[in-house]
This record gives C-alpha cells, structure tokens and sequence, in this order.
DNA sequence: GTCTATATGTTGATAGAC
DNA sequence: GTCTATCAACATATAGAC
C-alpha cells in the first residue's frame, strides 16, 4: 500500500475514534507510523488531508450507486440495507467525513451532500414519488442526522422544515402504523403485500 | 437570566455554529459576555460545562416526553413531528450534545443514549411491535445519525446490525414502497387506511 | 462574583539534515 | 521521501487582585 493511503487510512480511522479533535497531525503520523514531516510531504497540510478524504468518499460513492442501480431488489431496499453501519470502506469514509463537517469544514459538507444527492436521485426515480422518495432518503439518514451535518441548524427554512413537506412525513408514519396493527390482527410478520 | 444559564447558552450556541472546536473558553467568554475567569468560576473546568448541557439536555427530555405521551396523536407521530429540526430548547440541547458525542465525550453519550431510550420505551409501548417501534426510531433518528454517535462504529455487532433485523427493517421498506405504488394507482394523496 | 495575569501543554506548520 | 528540530499561535487551567 501507498504511504499516502496509509496516512489517509490513519486520519480516518482516528476521525472514527477520537473525532475531530483526536485527529491530530502528531496522531496521525503515530498511527500511520511516520513521523510528521512524513504526513505533510504527502499532505501539505491539514486541509489536504480533508482534501484526500473527500475525494476517497467521491471515489466510494461512484462505486456504491453503481451497485445501487445493479441491486434486483432495487435502490431503496440496497440503500436501507445498507445504511446500517458494518464497517465497510464507504461506512468509514462517510462517518469520517461526517465528523469533519460537523466542525464546519465546508468540503466535507459538500462530499456528504454530494453522496446524498447521488442516492436520492436513484431512489426518486424508483419509488416515482417525490414524497416517498424524501421520506425514506429522511428516515433513513435521519432527520436529526441531516440537522446536524448541514446548515438546517443555522437555516431553520431549510427543505423538509415545511408544514406541508412535515404532514406527508406523517402520512408515511401514519401508514407504518396502519400496516403494524393489521399484521397484529393478523397475527404473524408475513408478506406484507 | 442567572450568569450561570448564559454561559450555557454560549457554550451551546458556539457549539451548533462553530462546532466542537470553536467552543473554546474565550469563545464561550465572548460569547456570553464574561472573561475567562468569570466562565470558570461557574463550570471549574470543561468538563464541568459538558456535565452542565448534559443536565440540561435531561431535564429538557422529561419535558418532551411529557408532551409525547400528552398528545392525542401518540408517541410516534409527536416524535416524528418533532424530529424536524425548529431551533427549539430540545433541539438546541440536543444537537449541542450531539457535537460533543461526536468527539468522543462519555458524558454526552450517554445524555444521548438515555434521550433515546425515552422515546424508544414510548413508541414500542404505543406500537406494540417490536419491529416497528424500532424501524420508525431508527428511520427517524437516522441509522447513520445512529453510527455517528454511538459506539455502534467501534462495536460493529451493536442493536440494528443483526441480518434478521436488518431484513425485518427492509420489510418495512417493501410495505412503504407497495403503499406508495397504491397511492399511485389511486391517484391522490388521500387517507391510507 | 468577576476580572487580569500567568503557567503549561498542544497544535499546525516551516526549515533544513539525511 | 522521510526525519528532526524548532516556532508561533492557541487552549486549558491556576493564582490572586478587586
């Protein structure tokens, strides 16, 4: 392996333990086992560090919407299965990246909102609903996780703060609960169709 | 407002604008109007002012529970509802917190984990299944929000990353998705009972 | 209760040896 | 390409004046 990608498997493994605040240059360059000089010849500085990790997550999410589209059962059912963390190469980077842009590190905004937006697109074309679209891009992230990593926290107008867009996320909750009390009557997990 | 409360209120304001980083005593000195001293004579030290947002964000989660369990909708569509971010005290308190969970700070992980598990007891007493309680909590906090801050990313085998509840949470997509091609066929945005 | 020094350790970054 | 100084800037925390 590159001493460039083990110093940047160094600060992104650092980013998932200790944070921001753990990712130190002197940290890095333990963990990667260099010496600091031997960080910043292949990175500049900091921010070329910050650099490297977005683009590995730009690099990781070509490759995971391609899988999305490959998936039989579908880009939602690829997306929520595979949301839930298990350490792959692009859970790492994501996470990583998300550390970086909850201090306000605009790139690593912009590599999350990218990898977003790449995911929503699928799942819009498949569900054709705008709303359901947003809602399972929503409740799949996570509201609040969508609070926190982009500037809803400064903008409170931001999208899906609507009263309307708020309403349609309660119809779909609404729905989940119907379904919950009909499979109880039921009496099983069954097919849900 | 008592000096203490305005020192907490700078802490958690820098935190939600400038992050975990920019929240350095100057700046929660600046910020609330107060010298260095003045700030570390209220909180001894920084952990003194994590504990104190910490504290804050518990007894802000016994108010929003009350309310959760007072609406007449129930537990489920009152959280959702609220999962919107809005600038609320709530919000505010938890988001902060959030910050700090982030980078790794015991405390605020488990003011965190305690919110949770709060509305988590409250929608599986509501929906009775298991399942759904856990899909529309995790839906709605966001698995990712879920990895980001708790040690599911060092602890790969945490709750949700089973494959028979990752395949129970994918039914719940299935029946989001036929619920949507219904609607569809319905042609409208009408009652889905 | 609130302020001004001040001590002490870290952090990011540069210069230059090897 | 990688290392060892070295530095200025900044962070936390203490001591003690007012």
């Amino acid at each position: 392996m590159s001493a460039r990608e083990k110093v940047l498997d160094a600060f992104e493994e650092l980013l998932l333990n200790d944070g921001e605040r753990g990712a130190t240059l002197d940290a890095v360059a333990a963990q990667a086992a260099v010496s600091k000089g031997g960080v910043l010849y292949h990175f500049k500085n900091k921010d070329a560090l910050v650099q490297g990790l977005t683009e590995r997550l730009g690099d990781l999410t070509a490759v995971d919407t391609a899988a999305m589209i490959a998936d039989p059962r579908g880009p939602s059912a690829y997306y929520v299965d595979t949301s839930v963390y298990d350490g792959s190469a692009i859970d790492r980077a994501l996470i990583a990246t998300a550390r970086l842009a909850q201090e306000a590190h605009p790139v690593a905004r912009e590599a999350l909102a990218g990898t977003q937006r790449a995911w929503y697109e699928l799942i819009e074309e498949e569900v054709g609903t705008r709303a359901v679209a947003r809602a399972i891009l929503l409740l799949g992230d996570g509201l609040y996780y969508n609070a926190v990593l982009t500037d809803e926290v400064a903008n409170t107008q931001a999208l899906g703060s609507g009263a309307a867009d708020r309403a349609e996320l309660l119809e779909v909750v609404a729905m989940l609960k119907d379904q919950a009390a009909a499979r109880e009557r039921a009496g099983g997990a069954g097919d849900p169709a």
